[in-house]
DNA sequence: AGCTAATTGCAATATTGTTGCATTTAGCCT
DNA sequence: AGGCTAAATGCAACAATATTGCAATTAGCT
C-alpha cells in the first residue's frame, strides 16, 4: 500500500510531497518495473508533469528506504510489496509475461545468510531475482520452459 | 579461466576475435565490476584501442552465454568464475572494499528452486547478490556491520 | 591464398543520469 | 489562519551511457 510507504517515509523524517505521492502511486499500480522516464511518461498522460530529476531523486530515496528496488533484469524500478525489515528481497520474474512477484521467507533467508557466513561473509542485505515462468504461463506454454 | 570462456564462445559458433579476447582478459584480471568504458580505459593504458560499441556488443554476448554478469549494485560487468550450467549465480559484494566473490552451492540452489516451485513458479535461472562485509573488512572494522 | 559471413570501427544520434542554484512548499510554531 | 525555515522541486546545462546503420575488416572455412 502507498499508505504504508508514506508512513515509512515520514517516520524517517522525510516530507510527503506531491511528487513523491505521484511516484508511489504509479509504482503501486504497475507490477512491472518502470524506468524514471517511464514514470514521467505515465504521469504526463494524466496531465501531471514531474521533472525527471525529481523522479530520480525520489526513486533514490525509496530505494534507500527499501521501499523500492531496481531490478537487475530490466534496470527498472519496482515497489516492494513486502515489509523489508529482514533486508532480504526475492523477486520472481516471468520470462513470458513479464509479471513480477515478490516473496519473503525467513527460513530461506536465514539459510542464505548462514551459507555466506560459512565463507566468512557477513550479510547485510540480499537481493535475488529468479527468472522463469509463472504458473499461468507455464501451464499455457510448457514448451517454453525447455 | 579465459580459455574456458573461449571454448564456450566457439562451441556456440562465435568467432574468437582480438577484441573479444582482450575484453575477456580484462574481466578476468579484475575481480571488481567494470563498466564498458572502464574496460576501454584499462585497455587504453596498455596501448590497445577498442571502440566502445565493440565492447558493448562483446559484453552482451558474454552475458547471453552466461560467461559474464551485470551486477545490480554497481551496474558493472563481472566475469563469472564458476561453471554456469546450473543457471544459478551467487555474488557477495563487500560494501567496504567492493570485492566480489562468486559462490556455487547446488543444495542451496535446489532449495531456492523448490521454494519457487511451491508458488507455482518454474525457475530457469537465478541470480543473487549479497551485500555485506567480507571477512577481512569485518575483522578490521566490525562497527561497520552495525 | 581466396571466399564469405561474422565482426569491428566510425559517425551520428538517442537515452539516461548528474550537478548547481534559484524557486517553491510541507510541516512546524505560534 | 499566517509566517518561518529547512527540505524539496524545477530548471538549465552538462556528462555519461547506450544504440543504430553502414562501410571496412577479419576469422575460420575450403
Amino acid at each position: 500500500m502507498v499508505q504504508d510507504s508514506i508512513r515509512v517515509l515520514q517516520a524517517h523524517g522525510h516530507k510527503l510531497t506531491k511528487p513523491r505521492r505521484l511516484v508511489l502511486e504509479v509504482l503501486e499500480e504497475n507490477e512491472k518495473p518502470l524506468s524514471p522516464y517511464d514514470i514521467q511518461g505515465i504521469l504526463r498522460t494524466r496531465g501531471k508533469y514531474l521533472n525527471h530529476v525529481t523522479i530520480y531523486r525520489t526513486l533514490d530515496l525509496l530505494c534507500n528506504l527499501n521501499l523500492a528496488h531496481r531490478m537487475l533484469s530490466s534496470g527498472g524500478f519496482i515497489k516492494c510489496s513486502l515489509d523489508s525489515t529482514e533486508g532480504c528481497h526475492r523477486f520472481m520474474v516471468c520470462q513470458n509475461c513479464g509479471a513480477i512477484q515478490e516473496f519473503a521467507d525467513k527460513e530461506l533467508c536465514q539459510e542464505e545468510n548462514d551459507f555466506a557466513q560459512n565463507f566468512g561473509f557477513h550479510t547485510e542485505h540480499h537481493l535475488s531475482e529468479f527468472s522463469g515462468f509463472c504458473s499461468q504461463c507455464y501451464r499455457k506454454q510448457p514448451q517454453l520452459a525447455e
